[in-house]
DNA sequence: AACCTTTCCGGTAACGCTCCCGGTAATTTT
DNA sequence: AAAATTACCGGGAGCGTTACCGGAAAGGTT
C-alpha cells in the first residue's frame, strides 16, 4: 500500500506546524488568512483526505451504518436504497451484509460490522433466526440499532414495522368480497413473525365474514417458489380444494400461480390469488398478480433516520416501533367476472 | 458512544503489560502458556474485538473492498453474492455503492470510499458515465481497482468482462436459425459499450446470414422498460415492421413484450423476442423470453478473487481482461412453429 | 562457577489526527 | 511607557494497536 498524503506532508511543504495545518483544514480560527489559503489551496490541489481511521480512533466513532438484511430481493434492495438516502443526508456511509437468510451468516456479518466498529446497526433478522443473543450483546454494549420489517419480540428497540395483521386482513377481505370463500394461506417458515402477523390478519378476516378457519387450508414452508409450488400442488391435490390463495409473499404467490396453471385450473375464474410486497413482476405476469404494497424505499430511509435521530440524541432505544400501512393492490388474479 | 474493551483493559485486569496481551492474543511465541491461557479466556469473556481503526492507521490499509455499481437489480446483487463470497473468504469486508446509473452519485461515492481508504475497488461504471477522472486519479494514487460487467476502454485496468460481441452474435443467430430475418435491435444509451457490442455482434450474425442491416431497425434508449415500451411502439408502427425484436436487457425485452402485446401481435408467431441476462422473471412470463445468459455470480466472485490476488502481489494492474461466455437460453418467446 | 542461551515480559515509538496548553510578537489599553 | 490584550502558531499528549528492542530470570553448557 502506497503512503498517502497527510497533513504533515503539507505542514512539511509549507513549513508550518501540523497543528495550524489542521487548524486551517478545518475552517477554526486562531489562523490567518493568508496561511488558510495557502493550507486549503495546497490540500486542494494534492487532493488531500483525511485519513477515517485517525479520525475514528479520536473520535471514538465511525460515521458508519452496519445494515444487515437476509438478501438483496427487490423489496430489501429498494429499502437499501432509502437507507442510503438518508444515510448520505446525514454524512454516514454504509455497510452492507447480507445472510441469505441464514443464521450462521448472520452471526458472522454482526461479528464483522462489530469489528468494523460500525456506530450501529439497521437490521432486518433472518428467518433462520430463533435465538438473538448477538443482538443483546450488541445493545448491551451500548450500541444502538433499529430494526425494520421483520420484528423481533425478545429485543426491546425501535421497529420499523409495515401493519402485516392489517395487510393479512385487507388481502383476505378482498378476497371475501370477490366472492371466494374457500381460502387458503401460503405461509412462510413456522415461526417467522411476519408471515404470522398476516396469518393473524387472514383469520380475522374470515372470522368477520363467518368463514370458518380450516387447518387443512394452511401450509407452511421455506421462502423459495419451489416450496410454494410443492405446498399448492398438495392444496389442489386435496379433496377439499379452496377456491383462493392468500400468499404471504410475491414469490410465493408466483410458485403457486405454477402449480394452479400446471393443474390445468384458471385465475381468477377457477381460484383467486393474492400476494404480497408489490413487486414489479406481479405486474407484468398473465394473469397480473394482486398484491399488498408495502413502502420499501420510504421504510429503508424512516430507519435510517430514525437511527440518525438516535445518534444525535444519544439515545439507545426510543422504544415505540413505528407501524407503516400496507395498501391492496388489485389486479387480474382476483378479479372474478 | 461508549467505551468500548480494549487490550489495555485486559492487561490491567490481569496485572501484566499492553504487549504481552497483544502476543498472546495473535499467537505469537514468546508468551507463556498460562499467561496466554489467561488472557484468552478474559478476552472471550469480556467479548474483546480488536479495533479496526488503530489497526488500519498501523497497517495502512483496513480489509475493505468499495464496490461500485449502477443499481441492485438482479444481475448485480447476484454479482454482489459473488464478490461477498470471495471476500469472506480472503478477510476482507465489502462496502456496496450504488450509483443509480447517474455521474454524480459515482463521483460522491468514489470519493466516500476513498475517504474510507478502501484498499481497492471493484467497479461496474454507471450508463451516464462519459469522463473517467476519478478513476484515473484513483489509479495515480496506487489504488488497485477492477472493473466488471461494464468496459471502460479509457483506463487500463484489469476487466472481468462477457463476451457481448458473442452474446449480440449467437441471439441473433438463433433468431435467423428460427427464420427471423426482419430483426430489430434495442439497445441501451448509445455511447453504452455492452450494448454497443451486442449491436455488433448482432450486425456479425446479421452479415453472415446474408441479410442487410437497415437503419431503420435500432433502437437506442435509456435502460428502463417504459423507454424499450414506446421505442417497440415505433417499430410497430412503421411501415417496414420488424418480424422479431434483440433486446440488450431482460428489462428492455419486457418494455417490448408490453408494447407488441398491446398491438395485438402474438410472441412468438407474429414476432420473434429475445432478451439478454436470464432473470428468473423471463422464465416466469407468458410467454416465458428467450435470453442469453451471463454467469453473475461467477463474474462477480472471479472480480474478488482477481482484486485479492493484486493485493497479495502487490500488483498493481495485471490489465489481462477475463472474457466470460454467454450462453443461449431457448425459450418460447422465440419457438415459432 | 562463570558463561551462554532460552524464556518470558515490559517499555517505547509510531500510525494520522485533534485538543489543549503555552508562548511569542504585535496591537491595544491605561 | 508599562501593562494587558489579541492574533497567530508550535509542541505534546492521546486514541488502540503492533513492531522492535532491551532486560531479568531461568535453564543449560563447559
Amino acid at each position: 500500500m502506497e503512503r498517502l498524503l497527510t497533513i504533515k506532508d503539507i505542514a512539511i511543504e509549507l513549513g508550518i506546524s501540523i497543528s495550524t495545518v489542521s487548524r486551517a483544514l478545518r475552517g477554526q480560527p486562531d489562523v490567518n488568512a493568508e496561511t488558510r489559503k495557502a493550507v486549503v489551496d495546497l490540500a486542494e490541489k494534492l487532493d488531500y483526505q483525511p485519513n477515517k481511521a485517525a479520525l475514528s480512533l479520536l473520535n471514538k466513532h465511525t460515521n458508519t451504518i452496519g445494515v444487515l438484511v437476509p438478501n438483496l430481493d427487490y423489496f430489501f434492495a429498494t429499502a437499501i436504497k432509502g437507507i442510503d438516502e438518508a444515510a448520505l443526508e446525514a454524512g454516514y456511509t454504509v455497510m452492507v451484509c447480507q445472510s441469505n437468510e441464514s443464521y450462521g451468516k448472520e452471526l458472522i456479518n454482526t461479528k464483522r460490522l462489530l469489528e468494523s466498529r460500525v456506530d450501529g446497526f439497521i437490521i432486518s433478522v433472518s428467518s433462520d433466526t430463533k435465538i438473538v443473543d448477538h443482538f443483546k450483546k450488541i445493545q448491551d454494549k451500548g450500541i444502538p440499532m433499529v430494526f425494520f420489517d421483520r420484528d423481533v419480540n425478545e429485543l426491546q428497540a425501535p421497529k420499523i414495522l409495515l401493519n402485516n395483521f392489517e395487510g393479512g386482513y385487507i388481502a383476505t377481505k378482498h378476497l371475501i368480497n370477490k366472492g371466494y370463500s374457500k381460502i387458503a394461506f401460503l405461509g412462510g417458515p413456522e415461526r417467522m413473525s411476519i408471515s404470522n402477523q398476516r396469518f393473524e390478519g387472514y383469520k380475522s378476516a374470515l372470522k368477520e365474514a363467518g368463514i370458518k378457519f380450516n387447518v387443512k387450508f394452511v401450509e407452511h414452508g421455506d421462502f423459495n417458489q419451489e416450496y410454494a409450488y410443492v405446498n399448492t400442488n398438495e392444496l389442489l391435490r386435496a379433496k377439499q380444494k379452496p377456491d383462493a390463495i392468500f400468499a404471504m409473499s410475491d414469490r410465493l404467490a408466483i410458485g403457486a400461480m405454477q402449480s394452479i396453471k400446471k393443474h390445468g385450473l384458471r385465475i381468477p375464474d377457477d381460484i383467486g390469488l393474492i400476494g404480497f410486497n408489490n413487486e414489479p413482476i406481479t405486474n407484468l405476469l398473465s394473469p397480473s398478480i394482486s398484491t399488498i404494497d408495502q413502502p420499501a424505499f420510504e421504510m429503508g430511509k424512516t430507519a435510517a433516520r430514525l437511527f440518525i435521530e438516535m445518534m444525535n440524541n444519544d439515545s439507545t432505544a426510543s422504544s415505540d416501533n413505528i407501524v407503516l400501512k400496507p395498501k391492496l393492490i388489485v389486479r387480474e388474479s382476483t378479479m372474478r367476472k
